[in-house]
DNA sequence: ATATGAAACGGACCCACGGTCCGTATCGTA
DNA sequence: TACGATACGGACCGTGGGTCCGTTTCATAT
């Protein structure tokens, strides 16, 4: 027998840590005051386990939000329309992008405390890889359709976590609006051809 | 005489904190790696003079970017066109953007220092506001032209530091394309018509 | 010139937080 | 039940933002 089994304390304790962060996040006034003691203490380990079982703070806080967003991404990657890649793009694509929203404005400050991590950028994670690809994917798809590439950068900058809690958390924009504000302004984007001048 | 004259070294260590914050953000490798102690050492001034001239590190960064963004900031409000606030709006929103592209190309790592500060909202300082009013003025003007406030704020989004960095930086687009990528994309939003189905 | 007090100075100091170390406890296997 | 591998935890460390307070320097009034 070559081969052996996890611990289990191991794995128990990894899902403790996530379900910590998680409520903690959740509960907290901004990210920023989530320490990495204050994880490990509610989630009844010791901050050593944290490190051993994440690598640093990013390493947990992607953890975490790659575990929320992985149905979603799922449906993007291989589910049924209108997430899903047989959605004809002009109707993916806004389809793709209220998703995203809606994942933030549940997440909101999980998603803050991702892309404000401080020193490691946004753009080095790898599920940003993944959004931007989809999206250049189905934009590419789009007859007559340039600069594919600039434009998912582009429209998933206007979902960034920091622009979402500024309008709906301090500026009071509701859900619903934030919603058709987006939906508006991608149909914009795509409205227009190529055919310019 | 009620008046009292403000203390000369007082101001001159003013300046002198500024330049060496200057060329010590331009010098280094993440702004992150900037620190107080550093631009104190630098400027030939004591930690505390620092934080009595700008509160805090954000205080003096947004400082710092405030200075040098004046005298685009001054052509915006008040200058001749193609900035200045008698340009037609169809021209005027694309030279704004461009303008302010420009400015984080050349000022790459302030921005990013400014925009990562991390606890604080890039969205909460006094700039971001003045940009977007005068964005969202500029799209008001357009005849039947809809959602003009979070219009500008996904424009905006587009210039964000770090998705500048990670074009710039990472991905080695070059300048005279970033800039061509955003005119094409603004161009699409102004371009569609708010004559929707 | 000089006395005077307000304003500014500087660097030792404090503390919170991310990250590590290592002796100890626990798990899976034989 | 013995044993080696794996994981544990909390004391510990370094770093960096921010503060305190005794000292110095400036502007003003005589």
């Amino acid at each position: 027998m070559t081969e052996r089994k996890p611990r289990a304390d191991a794995t128990r304790n990894r899902e403790a840590v996530l379900a910590a962060a998680d409520t903690l996040f959740a509960q907290c006034e901004s990210p920023q005051s989530v320490t990495m003691a204050d994880i490990a203490a509610a989630a009844g380990v010791g901050k050593a386990t944290l490190f051993r079982g994440f690598g640093d703070r990013t390493g947990l806080i992607q953890a975490l939000y790659e575990t929320r967003l992985a149905p979603i991404r799922l449906a993007a990657e291989e589910g049924a329309p209108p997430l899903g890649p047989t959605t004809p793009p002009l109707q993916r694509v806004p389809a793709l992008l209220d998703a995203l929203l809606c994942f933030k404005l549940d997440n909101r400050h999980l998603a803050l405390a991702l892309e404000g991590t401080g020193g490691d950028s946004p753009y080095a994670a790898e599920h940003y890889e993944l959004w931007h690809g989809t999206l250049r994917t189905a934009l590419e798809r789009i007859p007559g359709f340039a600069d594919s590439d600039f434009t998912a950068h582009a429209l998933l900058a206007a979902t960034r976590a920091d622009l979402v809690e500024h309008l709906v958390g301090q500026q009071r924009t509701s859900r619903k609006q934030l919603r058709a504000h987006l939906a508006a302004f991608a149909a914009r984007v795509l409205r227009s051809r190529a055919t310019d001048g």
